[in-house]
Formats: structure tokens, sequence, C-alpha cells
DNA sequence: TTTCTAATTTGTAATTATTACAAATTTATA
DNA sequence: TATAAATTTGTAATAATTACAAATTAGAAA
């Protein structure tokens, strides 16, 4: 479990002025890594927070991603996710019950393409789809 | 280059049935490996048919993608591009030029989380972003 | 060819995630 | 305490995508 005071340093660490909302932005990012959209994030702390703002969420999201804090997991069309890990690893998504498990890299900082020459690689980006051990089980019901 | 015969026996593999627009399109795509958005398609074709509305072109990509003629990719949060080549590999996008390349890359079909258990991909994405020989000699202007 | 039916296309309106923006509030500073 | 700066908020704008119903086209039957 991650303190307050956790919270409090790892966003001094990324140069990130602290204030009620981020902070309680911030902390549900530690406590819940589950890549979550902006609207989850907002729906999980309206109840304890109803003064809070959708915009508020999506300006703080911009704010932890400029300062490196946070980056954006593009792994379906419907909606930008965040994930805290910063590391360059790999995802899974499960098709059945949504789940996003973190997935371990080896990463490169260069390809050459025929034709094309060298491209300097800046991010990486991979994730699976398909279905964990629980949903393959009953996927009879699923597909 | 390829033909309009090309064109239609291609759909035909997809048990896609052919209509003006729809040849026009898979014939855009094959001509044009550039992974185009809805938008771009429609761009391209719509000054030589300018009766094309933009809803055939989503209602046609649906289709080639049920069919399993074209896949989705999701390389930015903006908009949805369209690939024709549905094996599995990776791309890399130009943050100078904007241009995706194809890389190849060598898949699995199962991975073993710790904690998690066995994981079954149905389906691999892998993206690089960065720059490409050109754009990074200019890259002065660029960042 | 003509008629009828089914498939396809089209245009418009709805939906939804995200962003822009300006007013209101809070925080920090003098 | 008064003032300025930063932050938050709510509303409206934007833009990609989808829903839907009318219009058009294509195909089959007569």
């Amino acid at each position: 479990m991650n303190t307050i005071q956790d919270t409090r340093e790892y966003m001094q660490r990324y140069d990130i002025k602290p204030s009620v909302q981020r902070m309680a932005i911030m902390d549900y990012l530690m406590a819940n890594r589950v890549h979550p959209t902006a609207d989850e994030i907002y729906g999980a702390l309206y109840p304890v927070m109803p003064t809070l703002s959708k915009t508020t969420v999506y300006n703080t999201m911009r704010l932890f991603m400029e300062q490196g804090a946070v980056k954006a997991l593009v792994i379906d069309e419907k909606n930008v996710r965040f994930d805290i890990d910063t590391s360059d690893h790999a995802h899974f998504m499960c098709l059945g019950c949504g789940c996003v498990y973190d997935i371990p890299i080896e990463n490169r900082d260069a390809i050459v393409l025929e034709g094309v020459g060298e491209l300097i690689i800046t991010e990486t980006h991979l994730y699976y789809k398909g279905y964990c051990k629980k949903c393959a089980e009953e996927k009879g019901k699923i597909i």
C-alpha cells in the first residue's frame, strides 16, 4: 500500500505541484494499476470528491504526461488509457473481461529497414489481445 | 501495379461482393499501402467519385474488417488507420513526417505471466514511433 | 424488357471522447 | 489583509464514428 507521503514524493520527483485534485488522481493511479481511462478515473473519484470536474482529470493527465509521470496507452479505438508505469513494456488485454496486464519486453533503439534506411526509435508500443485463463475457460459464452 | 482483376480476385477471396465503391476503395488500399484513415481514403477518392459518402467508407471498412481483408491499426489517439496487410507485423511511425512503415516481427501465441497464468494471444500489435533518417537530419526544426 | 425484391449507398442526425475557453475559486505572496 | 498567480470548474466547441431511414442501384423473376 502506498501512503500519501509516497504520492507526494512521487509527484515531487516529476516536478508536479501538488493540489487536492492532483493528489487524489495520482493516488488513485498508484493504488489501482489497471490502466484506467479518464472516465474511469473520474467515475472512481467522483463519489469521494463530488466537486471534481472531468476537465480537471483531462488537464491533470496531460500535465502528468508532459512531466513524464504517466504514459498514454492506445490499446483500443474507443479511448486513451493511462499507465503510471513509464518503463518500456507491453500489454495484454483480455477480450473477455477487459483486464490489461503488463508484460516485460526487451526493447530496441533503432531499426534498419530495407529501402528506407535507419529509423530512430523514441517510443516502443507493443500490445496483445486475447483471453486470460479464466475467460478462455468460459470462452463458449464469449465468442 | 495491380489490375482491376487483381482487386476483384482479392475481394472474392474474402467473400466480399463487389460494387463500384468497394472496388474503388479496395483498389486504393492495394495501390497505396500507407495505412490511411477513413478520412484520407475519402479525400483521395472524392475527386474521382464525387458521389461517394464518408459513411460508405466507414461501412466498407467495417465490412472489410469483418471479412478479414483489412485490419485496424491503432497507432495514434486521433483516428483509426487501416492496413491491408493482415499478417502479424509491426509499424514504425515517423513523428516528423507521419509516414508509417511495416516492420517484420516474430510473434507468439501465448504468454505465461507470473501470478496471472496463461494468456492466449489472438492479436499482436507492436508499433514504434520516432524519426526516419530524413526527418532526423532536419530534427532541429522539429523538436 | 419490365417488375419486384434485396442489397447498397447516401445524407443527416446522434453519440462520444477530447479540447478550448472564460469565469470562479483557491493558493501563494507581498 | 490585499493582490496576483495558479488551478479548477462548467459549458460550449470539435471531430471521429455510428445510427438510421430514405434514395438509389443491382439482381432475379416474369
